[in-house]
Parts: C-alpha cells; sequence; structure tokens
DNA sequence: GATTATGCGTTTGTATACAAATAATGCAAA
DNA sequence: TTTGCATTATTTGTATACAAACGCATAATC
C-alpha cells in the first residue's frame, strides 16, 4: 500500500521551482499516461494527498492536475468526495466518437488547405514514433502517441476553438480505447495515419476526408460498443460500484 | 478605486458555506456578466486580492473562477502576470464562429430528433425573457440570455461533448458581441429563436437547420468583423497592446 | 541625456493549517 | 443476525502565510 514512486524531480523545492506551470503539467501528463497505461482502473479513486506525497508536491498541483484531467472528462470530480478515474459507459463513448467524427471532418478540410511542409513533416516523424511504440509493445505509449497525431492535425488546420474541442475529446478517446478495445491485436492506426497525411499533401480534401471517416469506422469496430464489454475480470465488471471505494472487500470472495 | 461592493452572501462564513462549489459558480457568474455588460473592458486586469475583497472569499475561490473564465477563453491567464479580460481579435472571433456554425448545425438535427415537448417548452420561456430583458434594455442580460437559450438546445440535443463545447463557444460569443456588435439596433434574436423551436417542434430537419444557418449569418452581419472594430474608446482600441505591456511607450501620444 | 543597473513594492505561486463534510467503525437494540 | 445510530477517522474545501517573480522607480554610469 504504502510504495512509493521516487518523486519526479522533487528533492529540492526552491531549485527548480522557478519555472510555475511546469509541475501541473508534469502531475498531470504523469497522470493521463498512467491511466492510458490502464496502471489506474477505471474507477479508482485519485487521493490528493496521496498523489501529493508521490509526486512530492502539495495538494495545490495536484488539484489543478485534477481540475484540468477532470475538465477533459478523464477523471470524474465528485464534490467532497474526491476524484476518479472516469469510466466512461457506452452511450458517452458513442456521444464522443459522435462529435469526433464532426470534429475530425472539420479538421481534415482545414487542413488540406492550411497545413505547411513542415507540419507535415512533424506529422509523420509523429507516425513514425507511434509505430515504433506499438512494435516496443508499449501500447500505452502508442495509444497516447495515436492521440497526439490527432490533436497535431488540429493544430495543422489552425482554428483555436477547434483545437480546444480536439484535445478533450482525444483525451476521452485514449481512455475509450483502453477501457473497450477489443483483443490485443495491433493497432495499425499508423498505416491509416500516414496515407491519410499523403491526401492532405496532395491537398486532396475529398480523399483524405474519406481516408478519416474511414479511420474512425475502423477505431469504431476494434471497440467492444455492442454490449455492454462482457469482461472476464470481476474488478472491472463491478468498478462503477467500487468508485467509493471499498478496502478489499471488492470481491466478495469469501462471504 | 476604493468602492466596494457588498458581499453578495458572505456575512457568516461558517453559516452558509455548507453548500460547496456554490461560491465559485456566483463569482464566476458575476465576473462574466460584468464582462457581458462591458463593466469590465477587455483587457482589464483581474486582481485576484482585489476581487477577493470584492466578493468576500479568499484567493483561493476567485482562483478556481478566473480559471474557469480562462478555460472558457472569456479571461486570459498569463503566467506569473494574472488575469485579464479576453479581447478576442478579429481572426479569433472568425475562428469561433466557423466552429459555432459547425456544432449548431449539428446541435439543431439532432434536437429535432430528440428535444422533448418540456425542453422546447423551456426553450420558448427562455426566448420571453430574452425579449423581455432587451425590452427592458438590458443589454448584457439580453446577450447572456441569448447564449443560455442556445446552450439549452445543446441540452436537448442530447450530447455531452458538444454541450461542453457549446458551452465554451457561446461564452466566447458573447463577449465578442460585447466587444464588436455595431450599433445598439435591436438585437431580435428571439425572434429567430422562435421560428426556430417551431421547426424543431415540427421535427423538420431541414428548416431548422436552415433557420440556424441564416440565424448564425444576422449574428455575424451585425458585427464589424470587417475592419478592426472603429472604436472610439482609446482603452479598447489599445488594448491589445497593453496585454503584453510594455511600459507606456505603447501610445506615443506624447513622446 | 540616454541607457542600464539595482532596490522596492506589489502580485502571483505554492504550501500548509484549520474547518466542514463524508465515509468507516463499533455498539446497541430488535 | 441484522439494522439503525452514534462516534471516530479520513478526506476534501477554504483561508492564509510565506516565498518567488514581476513591474516600477530611482539612481548610477557611460
Amino acid at each position: 500500500m504504502n510504495e512509493q514512486l521516487q518523486p519526479l524531480k522533487k528533492p529540492t523545492r526552491t531549485g527548480k521551482a522557478g519555472r510555475s506551470g511546469t509541475q501541473d503539467d508534469i502531475v498531470y501528463a504523469h497522470i493521463f499516461e498512467a491511466i492510458l497505461e490502464q496502471r489506474l482502473a477505471p474507477g479508482t479513486k485519485l487521493s490528493e494527498e496521496a498523489l501529493g506525497e508521490i509526486f512530492g508536491v502539495s495538494r495545490t498541483i495536484i488539484r489543478r492536475a485534477l481540475s484540468r484531467l477532470a475538465h477533459e472528462s478523464v477523471v470524474l470530480l465528485r464534490p467532497n468526495r474526491g476524484a476518479v478515474v472516469a469510466s466512461p459507459t457506452v452511450e458517452e463513448a458513442r456521444q464522443v466518437f459522435f462529435s469526433r467524427r464532426m470534429v475530425e471532418r472539420a479538421i481534415t478540410e482545414l487542413a488540406v488547405e492550411h497545413a505547411t511542409a513542415e507540419q507535415l513533416n512533424e506529422l509523420r516523424q509523429m507516425v513514425r514514433d507511434e509505430r515504433d511504440s506499438f512494435s516496443r509493445g508499449d501500447r500505452g505509449a502508442g495509444i497516447r502517441l495515436s492521440g497526439e497525431f490527432h490533436l497535431k492535425l488540429a493544430e495543422a488546420a489552425g482554428n483555436a476553438p477547434l483545437i480546444s474541442f480536439q484535445r478533450s475529446l482525444v483525451s476521452q478517446t485514449s481512455l475509450i480505447i483502453a477501457q473497450y478495445e477489443s483483443g490485443n491485436r495491433s493497432h495499425c492506426s499508423y498505416d491509416e495515419h500516414m496515407q491519410l497525411i499523403d491526401a492532405i499533401e496532395a491537398r486532396d480534401a475529398a480523399q483524405a476526408v474519406s481516408l478519416m471517416m474511414h479511420h474512425m469506422d475502423h477505431i469504431d469496430s476494434k471497440l467492444n460498443l455492442d454490449e455492454e464489454s462482457a469482461s472476464d475480470d470481476l474488478h472491472a465488471v463491478f468498478s462503477h460500484l467500487l468508485q467509493t471505494k471499498k478496502r478489499g472487500s471488492s470481491v466478495p470472495a469469501k462471504g
């Protein structure tokens, strides 16, 4: 219970703390990554004090990070009852995908118009990184990088509100994939990502949008959204009940 | 300078403070309304301590409210340099409107499918309130209620991510209208709002979307987005220079 | 006289102490 | 044994104290 991760950078409180805002980002990124890696299961309670001790910062910083995660619907913030890792329902997942199709279509059209050569190069590099992560077997990083590709595309589109919305949608999608993706068969999204870049570079809007929509279909089809995801893990099955955290009594193994 | 608004509800700290979260909302709402009423001009600095004294709460609460406003791009949060009322540029305004057209189209289509009779009644009531505000000459409340109509419509559409995005877009639109709307001629949006409800109630998707798009056009056409909004207020005119703050050299009035 | 250096005052960033609420535990009674 | 209640303990909500950063003003130097 009291295994303690080494604080990432904390030792001297006064030494590096000068750069403001950085600590938030680090805590945010680590929690987010832990969720994608499924080291933090949906429903897990995120205690402010425990996290503060782990990361070597005060609850103030943790609170800011949780607030940001909550805004992206990756964690759920319940008044007076703390934060838990979100466990999106099938219906919530469907709503996210509906919004994503809408946004990705717009982003693709704008990117065909506005993406610069430099941005396209950066996108290609991201796809390579993504492919490497999956081939290394680092699924969490792969999912994250796949999301960052779509975020980068939004930046290439150049519409600030869309970028912000896309950030939230991508985060939620990553969580949904981590939670619902069936089988561990390779993601393969990097292949579709590359084709998409080609179409954008060729300024072929129709083709790019078509590829993007098929890409969305593929992501969708890899998920078990038809039924309530017949998991073989009792813990996962009852995670929505366990949110309130009941010591070790979660599995009625004994009685 | 030191005129102090009476604290909204604060007197006994222990008495009512039990309901958590409420204070944030109150502070948020008051600042937001003040911005819409243009009692807080774009570029105005929002000191945490000053606001805390005005509202009778600590900086902690103010900070949360500012954080929320910043997330909706209504205030700008500059690290180590405090918060200022946002002053969206013409380009930013165009981006917001682009996103709004996209979102409103989707929302309208979904609302035609899902809006209940009760929701439609609530929408009609909101339009009446909006009309009353404008006829009272309360422009700020009118702009705010007009925005809340669109937000309510998003709720009727029933897609959570869209609701969240719409909230941000509506806030920004309100700020843009407050900043760029030409002439004080009546808003008249309530008339278009009523027609829109009729079309939704008739489950006429094509008509509803058409009305919504024309409604967007009308809002757009009332704004001075063609040139840099020839304001007669020096403060507003140079607010974009004052943000980054370059000594007093921003206005070469004297030398 | 202009420009850079330095000190002071103000404002924000972070940690922490205290208060309030919620959840857990134990006891008593049916 | 179970159910309800009271007490205890843990956790969150808020305020505040302290530290660091920033802006401004004055002064010193070229």
